[in-house]
DNA sequence: TGGGGATTT
C-alpha cells in the first residue's frame, strides 16, 4: 500500500500472531470468521465462550418512570430472559446456600445476572419477611438503574417493591424489600442504626473494588453479625450477608468472615482473544497508534477502545491519529476519533454514545473511566497501554499529607476489566502493550482505598459512633503514621483534643457532609457573618468533578472567556465569582418570565452562560444540590445559610483559613512558597498542668511537639514543604506574602491547587487552640 | 506551566 511509509511499516508490527491479514482490504462482517479465536483463549486469560449472546442489563439502559402495566407478552419475555441467565441454574442452589450459611461469598463472572437476580431470588425464596434486602453499589448509576431493572422484572413500580437510595434521590417506600443503594448510603444508614436493624439480608456488590466504604461497611457487618446472630445475647432478628466480587480475593473475603462458603457463578461474556506483545514498549503512546492502524488496516468492522492514563496522552495520540488518518487512501474506513475523560464537557462525553457512522470506525481514546463507570456500545477491538493514573495520599507527619498522581502499571483485574469490553457484543479481541510476563507480574488487584487516602474523615465519622479506627476489624488496617497524620490534622482544626477525645465542634463539623477542613470553614463562617460565601465556594470544591475545564490548544480562548470571574486573591473567590454570575442567570431569567417556558429559557440560558465562560455545567448543578444540603445540616447546627458579607473578601479568607490552617505557605526570598505546616503558634490549654509555664520545648500526647519562642508562644517542629503554585490556578507566578491551598499534588513537582492570597496575619490567629471555643 | 475515577443523614 502507498502508505506504508507514512504509517507504521507492516515490518514494525506488534501484533505478528494476531488474526490474519486479508490483502484486500474490504470491511465485509466477518463476525467470528476463525474459529480457533472463539475457543482458544491465547496467551492470555479468556472469558468462557457463550452459548447465547444477551449482553447484562446496560448500566445506561433508560429506567422506566412509572409503573408499566407491561403487556403479557412482554412481561413473560422478561421472566424468559431470567430464565435464560447463567445464575439460573443455580437458583434453588443459592437460596438453600445462602438461607443455611450466615455469610456467602459470590463470585460471578460478568453477565452472570448476579445483581440483578441475586435478590430477587433471596425475595421469592422468603428471605426478605423479617426486614428488607439490601444491595450496596460503589456508583450512583449503577444504584438507580439496576433498581429500575429489577422493579421492571418484578412487574411492580419502582420505588414499590424495589428501590434505591442515593445521594439527592431516593425511590423506595413502605412496601419496599429489595432496596438497591450506595455503600456510601449504607454506612451513613448505620450512624443513626447501628445494628441496620432495617434489613434482614446485605448484599455488598463490587467488594472487589475495595472503596473506603466497603472496607467501612465490611468492619461493621461483621461486628453486627456477632451482635445480632450471636449466641445467647441476640439483638433483633438475624442478619444474613452475601458478599459479591468479580473473580479476585474470593478466599480473603472469606477468610476475612471466618471462612464463609465461596459458590461460584459462571459468567456469559462473549470470548474475548488476548494478545501480548512479545517486547516490553517504552512509548505506549506510539505503541496504541502502530496497533490502532494495524487493526484498522487488516481486521474487519468494529470499534476500538483504547485505555491511556490521562488527558496529556488523549490529546497527543488524538493528534497523531488524526494526522496518520489523512494519509489512509480515500477508499479506507473514516476514522472517528472520540475522547473520553471525566473531565470533558457533557455535550462531547456524548459523542462516544452516538452510533458509529456506515463506513467508519470509531476509535476511543479513553482513562479508567471506561473501565467500570461507562459502557460503550460497538466496541470490539480494545487496546490496552497497561497503565493508569493512581492518586495516593501520603500522611505527612505535620497532619498535612499530600497526594501523588502518578503514571502507574495496571492491575491484573482491570488487566481483565480492560479486556471484558471488548466482549459485550459479540468475540472481541484485545491487544495489550505489555508482554506476558509483564501482566504475570502485576498486582493481583489495585490496594484497598484505605491504605490510599486521608483518614480524617472517616476516623471523625467512626469517633462519632464510639468506634476507634485501630480497633475496628477490618480487612486491611491502615498504617499507624496514616492515622497519626489524620488524628494531628483534626486536631489542628479543633475537632479533637490533645487526649483523642472528640470535642462539640468534631461533633458539629461530622454532621455536614464535607470533609473536616471544609465543614470546620462553614462553621467559622457564623462568626465571620459570611456563611452564603462559603456554602457557595465550599459545594464547588466538595462536587466530584472540576469546575475549569481546559482543552491545551484553546487556552487563550479559554482564559478571554473566564477573565471577567477571575478575582485577584486567588481560586476560592473566583469560584464563588462562577457561581454567583451562574446562578444570577437563571434568577433573572425565570423573573423575567415566570410564567410558561421561563423553566427551559432558564436553562437554556444558564448552559450559553456556562458554555462562553468554560465552565462545567454539571459542576455546578451538582454544588447546587450539595449546597441545598448544607444549608439544612447549617440549620440543624444552627446556623443562618442566608447570612452574606456582600463584597467584602477578608471574611471569606478568614473563614476558609479556619478550615485550611494545615494548608498554608509563605513566600521566601527566591519566590517559591514553603509550607507553615509544622510551625503552626500553638497555646498551652488552660486545663494543662503545663499552663502558664515557660520551657524550651513541649510535647502533647503523642500529637505533636513544639518549641518555645522568643515572645513565649510555642512553635511545632515538623517539616515544612516547598511548593509551587500549580499553572492551572489563578495565582500561578503571582508573588505574594501568604497563601491558603486546597490539596498539594505531587506529579512530576509538589504543586498547590486552589490557592488563595491571604493576609500573613490570618495565620496567627489559627492556632490549634485558639479554634477551639464549642 | 498542567488536571485517573468514584462517593456522603
Amino acid at each position: 500500500m502507498s502508505f506504508t511509509t507514512t504509517l507504521p511499516s507492516s515490518n514494525s508490527k506488534l501484533f505478528k500472531n494476531a488474526t490474519p491479514m486479508s490483502k484486500k482490504h474490504k470491511f465485509k462482517p466477518q463476525f467470528g470468521r476463525n474459529e480457533n479465536d472463539r475457543k482458544s483463549s491465547g496467551s492470555g486469560p479468556s472469558h468462557s465462550p457463550a452459548k447465547r449472546p444477551m449482553p447484562p442489563p446496560q448500566a445506561h439502559s433508560t429506567p422506566p418512570r412509572k409503573k408499566a402495566r407491561l403487556s403479557n407478552g412482554v412481561a413473560s419475555a422478561i421472566q424468559e430472559q431470567r430464565r435464560e441467565l447463567p445464575i439460573a441454574r443455580g437458583r434453588e442452589a443459592l437460596i438453600r446456600e445462602i438461607s443455611a450459611n450466615e455469610v456467602t461469598v459470590l463470585i460471578g463472572e460478568t453477565g452472570s445476572g448476579k445483581t440483578t437476580q441475586v435478590p430477587q431470588y433471596l425475595l421469592e425464596g422468603g428471605l426478605a419477611q423479617a426486614g428488607m434486602i439490601g444491595i450496596t453499589q460503589p456508583r450512583k448509576v449503577a444504584a438507580t438503574s439496576l433498581a429500575a431493572r429489577v422493579s421492571l422484572e418484578q412487574g411492580t413500580p419502582l420505588g414499590g417493591c424495589v428501590g434505591y437510595a442515593v445521594r439527592f434521590d431516593e425511590r423506595a417506600g413502605p412496601e419496599t424489600r429489595v432496596k438497591y443503594l450506595t455503600d456510601g448510603m449504607l454506612t451513613r444508614e448505620l450512624l443513626g442504626d447501628p445494628l441496620l436493624s432495617r434489613y434482614s439480608v446485605i448484599v455488598v456488590d463490587e467488594a472487589h473494588e475495595r472503596t473506603l466504604r466497603t472496607d467501612l461497611l465490611l468492619a461493621n457487618l461483621k461486628r453486627i453479625l456477632r451482635e445480632r446472630n450471636g449466641n445467647g445475647k441476640q439483638k433483633g432478628s438475624p442478619l444474613k450477608v452475601v458478599v459479591m466480587s468479580a473473580t479476585m480475593d474470593a478466599e480473603k473475603f472469606s477468610r476475612f468472615f471466618n471462612d464463609a462458603k465461596i459458590l461460584y457463578v459462571k459468567g456469559r461474556q462473549h470470548p474475548v482473544k488476548i494478545y501480548h506483545t512479545s517486547q516490553n514498549q517504552t512509548d505506549y503512546v506510539d505503541s496504541a497508534m502502530r496497533t490502532f492502524f494495524q487493526i484498522h488496516v487488516d481486521q474487519p468492522p468494529g470499534d476500538v477502545l483504547i485505555f491511556l492514563p490521562g488527558q496529556e496522552d488523549i490529546e497527543s495520540l488524538q493528534k497523531s491519529l488524526e494526522m496518520f488518518s489523512r494519509q489512509l487512501p480515500i477508499d479506507f474506513p473514516t476514522v472517528l476519533i472520540v475522547p473520553m475523560f471525566a473531565a470533558l464537557q457533557a455535550s462531547q462525553q456524548q459523542d462516544v454514545f452516538k452510533p458509529t457512522p456506515k463506513g467508519s470506525r470509531k476509535c476511543i481514546l479513553a482513562t479508567n473511566i471506561a473501565e467500570t463507570s461507562i459502557t460503550i456500545p460497538g466496541v470490539r477491538y480494545v487496546i490496552d497501554t497497561g497503565k493508569s493514573k493512581e492518586k495516593r495520599y501520603l500522611a505527612g507527619p505535620t497532619g498535612s499529607g499530600f497526594d501523588t498522581l502518578l503514571t502507574r502499571d495496571i492491575t491484573k483485574s482491570s488487566a481483565m476489566q480492560r479486556a471484558g469490553r471488548a466482549g459485550r457484543e459479540g468475540p472481541g479481541f484485545c491487544y495489550r502493550l505489555y508482554t506476558e510476563d509483564a501482566f504475570k507480574q502485576m498486582a493481583a488487584a489495585p490496594e484497598p482505598e484505605i491504605l490510599r487516602c486521608s483518614l480524617a474523615q472517616a476516623i471523625l465519622q467512626l469517633m462519632c459512633v464510639g468506634q476507634d479506627i485501630q480497633e475496628l476489624e477490618l480487612m486491611d488496617s491502615p498504617d499507624d503514621d496514616a492515622i497519626i497524620s489524620a488524628l494531628k490534622n483534626l486536631f489542628i482544626i479543633g475537632a479533637i483534643d490533645d487526649k483523642r477525645r472528640l470535642t462539640p465542634l468534631g461533633l458539629v463539623l461530622a454532621s455536614f457532609p464535607l470533609e473536616p477542613a471544609h465543614a470546620r470553614a462553614v462553621v467559622a463562617s457564623k462568626d465571620l457573618g459570611c456563611t452564603s460565601e462559603i456554602l457557595d465556594i465550599v459545594s464547588v470544591l466538595a462536587s466530584s468533578s472540576k469546575l475549569f475545564l481546559d482543552v491545551s490548544d484553546k487556552r487563550s480562548e479559554i482564559a478571554d472567556g473566564r477573565r471577567k470571574l477571575v478575582h485577584p486573591s486567588g481560586d476560592h473567590l473566583t469560584l464563588l465569582n462562577t457561581v454567583r454570575g451562574y446562578s444570577a442567570v437563571g434568577i433573572t431569567d425565570a423573573s423575567a418570565s415566570a410564567q410558561e417556558g421561563a423553566g427551559k429559557a432558564g436553562r437554556n440560558a444558564r448552559r450559553e452562560w456556562a458554555r462562553q465562560h468554560f465552565v462545567n455545567e454539571r459542576t455546578l448543578r451538582e454544588a447546587a444540590n450539595i449546597r441545598d444540603q448544607l444549608r439544612v445540616s447549617c440549620e440543624r447546627a444552627g446556623i443562618d445559610w442566608r447570612v452574606s458579607c456582600g463584597d467584602a473578601e477578608e471574611p471569606v479568607l478568614l473563614a476558609l483559613s479556619h478550615g485550611l490552617a494545615q494548608n498554608a505557605a509563605l513566600i521566601t526570598p527566591d519566590g517559591t512558597y514553603k509550607q507553615t505546616a509544622g510551625q503552626q503558634i500553638v497555646k498551652i490549654h488552660p486545663s494543662s498542668t503545663m499552663a502558664d509555664k515557660k520551657v524550651p520545648a513541649i510535647i502533647f500526647d503523642e500529637l505533636n511537639a513544639a518549641l518555645i519562642t522568643p515572645d513565649g508562644t510555642y512553635k511545632q517542629t515538623a517539616g515544612q514543604q516547598i511548593v509551587k503554585i500549580h499553572p492551572s490556578s489563578t495565582m500561578a507566578d503571582k508573588k505574594v506574602p501568604a497563601i491558603i491551598f486546597d490539596e498539594l499534588v505531587y506529579t512530576n513537582q509538589i504543586y498547590a491547587r486552589g490557592v488563595s492570597s491571604i493576609q500573613k496575619s490570618f495565620l496567627a490567629s489559627l492556632g490549634a487552640f485558639n479554634t477551639r471555643k464549642a
